[in-house]
RNA sequence: GCGGGCAUAGCUCAGUUGGCAGAGCGCCAGGUUGUGGUCUUGGAUGUCACGGGUUCGAGUCCCGUUGCUCGCCCCA
């Protein structure tokens, strides 16, 4: 067992696993270009600024899981942990800020250097929507609906359920972190050195916390809303009223919060009960301060990502593999006749094989091996007559079809 | 960063008080040179994760290492 193995936190994607992979990705892309999202597609290693700078100096990833390294000319790259900030970073260096709004999806490999577990890898596959310019309600909620019906399209939504909260504008902010502060610190023998650490830098993400000591603390804890701005409350209300006209089910969560300074306003998270502590399907929320923090204009955003490993473990059924239609030829000058059968077939968009060797038992053994649909069997005789054999493998029936309408035959 | 479990054929796994390295599936070939799924005969395939120790003898017992995996933290 020398051989050599993935990378730690790496996975190949074979057979089914590639299968559930596609069908998650391609199902997303659909559907958000229904919502009118076109495809960016960035680089995977971007500046190392580019994260430093939106993911905020202290915050875990940055300062702990990025793949960070000097490429041969001096320059700091990084593997991108997230989509979001190339996205930015990308709307800004192609002048695109004067062309709003702007709908984004992405979808590609993430890295991030994490101990790999159940639904958690070092490289990690997200799709990824932004909409940029708007600053209305009706943006987040339209975000949040397109979101809900990639996993209803998945066939994920049964046991996920939207967790929503707000976190307001500055004003707001600012006074509900006093009163964390305040309810914290009176509380601090209750707090876990982590959490000890976010009291200074950035209580609310203390919320976030699922340290089972530190629970009932939490609960205790006092909300945001009663500290929302009357401009605040009136977005905030304004997202659930259309998220009911776009028929998406919530739920409120005051846990839900996001610990940098650009985030305001709507955070949401979609969360299965099947996944245990990896349960976050999908999350996003608003981000108007990023654009600007990558030196852009001051531009509003509002954004999800979701991981498409999660979704493709959540699916119940693997799509199935394609069945493909087997040309059979027996012996050597049947086998010459047979390559432009193969090409007709392959030329009418058929899913099409010839096996390389083998007698006519080999061969049908090896069509019901790649589970094909059909097969056409070419003898001599066969040829002679200028038809081959159609059978379908799935009744067993089988007849003679003239050369030029087996491809016909077969659509 | 912390804690638990596991490691034997390509895959899933057995392997008794320490005594010849095994099964099923898969693979290759034959029974059957014009018909698959069923049946049947035969065949190939191992650094028993790695290193050390105990022993006449270790897949099995002991110590260490590595890898994988699950959970915590954090996150998608």
């Amino acid at each position: 067992m020398t051989d050599l193995q993935p990378a730690r936190g790496t996975h190949d994607l074979i057979g089914e696993d590639q299968r559930r992979h596609h069908h998650v990705v391609e199902t997303a892309r659909q559907i958000a270009a229904r919502y009118g999202f076109d495809e960016w597609i960035t680089p995977i290693f971007e500046d190392t600024r580019v994260f430093s700078r939106t993911l905020g100096e202290t915050s875990d990833v940055v300062t702990k899981e990025m793949y960070t390294f000097d490429d041969r000319g001096g320059d700091s790259i990084t593997l991108r942990p997230e989509a979001t900030a190339g996205i930015c970073r990308a709307l800004v260096s192609n002048g695109l800020t004067q062309s709003l709004p702007k709908k984004v999806f992405c979808t590609g490999p993430m890295f991030r250097y994490e101990r790999p577990q159940k639904g958690r890898y070092r490289q990690f596959h997200q799709i990824d929507i932004e909409l940029i310019g708007p600053s209305e309600p009706l943006a987040d909620a339209e975000v949040i609906a397109c979101g809900w019906e990639i996993l209803k399209a998945l066939g994920v939504h049964t046991d996920t359920l939207l967790e929503l909260n707000t976190l307001g504008d500055a004003p707001s902010r600012a006074a509900y972190r006093e009163a964390l502060v305040a309810y914290f610190t009176a509380n601090k023998d209750a707090l876990s050195n982590d959490s000890l650490v976010r009291l200074e830098r950035n209580p609310m993400r203390i919320l976030d916390s699922k340290e089972a000591r530190e629970r009932d603390l939490i609960a205790g804890a006092p909300k945001i809303w009663p500290y929302l701005s009357p401009e605040a409350a009136a977005f905030y209300g304004k997202v659930q009223e259309h998220l009911a006209r776009f028929g998406v089910p919530f739920r409120e969560n005051a846990g839900i919060v996001r610990g940098l300074d650009y985030y305001g306003h709507t955070a949401f998270e979609f969360v299965t009960s099947k996944l245990g502590s990896q349960g976050t399907v999908m999350a996003g929320g608003r981000y108007d301060g990023l654009v600007s923090e990558m030196g852009g204009p001051a531009t509003p955003a509002v954004g999800l990502a979701a991981g498409v490993e999660r979704l493709a473990m959540l699916l119940d059924v693997a799509p199935p593999a394609p069945a493909p239609v087997a040309v059979v030829p027996i012996g050597d000058e049947a086998e010459a006749a047979a390559i432009g059968i193969l090409q007709s077939l392959r030329a009418a968009g058929i899913r099409a094989e010839m096996a390389y060797r083998g007698n006519l038992r080999r061969r049908m053994e090896r069509a019901n091996k790649i589970d094909a649909r059909a097969a056409v069997i070419l003898g001599t005789d066969d040829l002679a007559q200028g038809v081959a054999q159609v059978k379908d493998l799935r009744t067993g029936t089988q007849e003679a079809v003239k050369l030029p309408d087996i491809a016909a035959y077969l659509t």
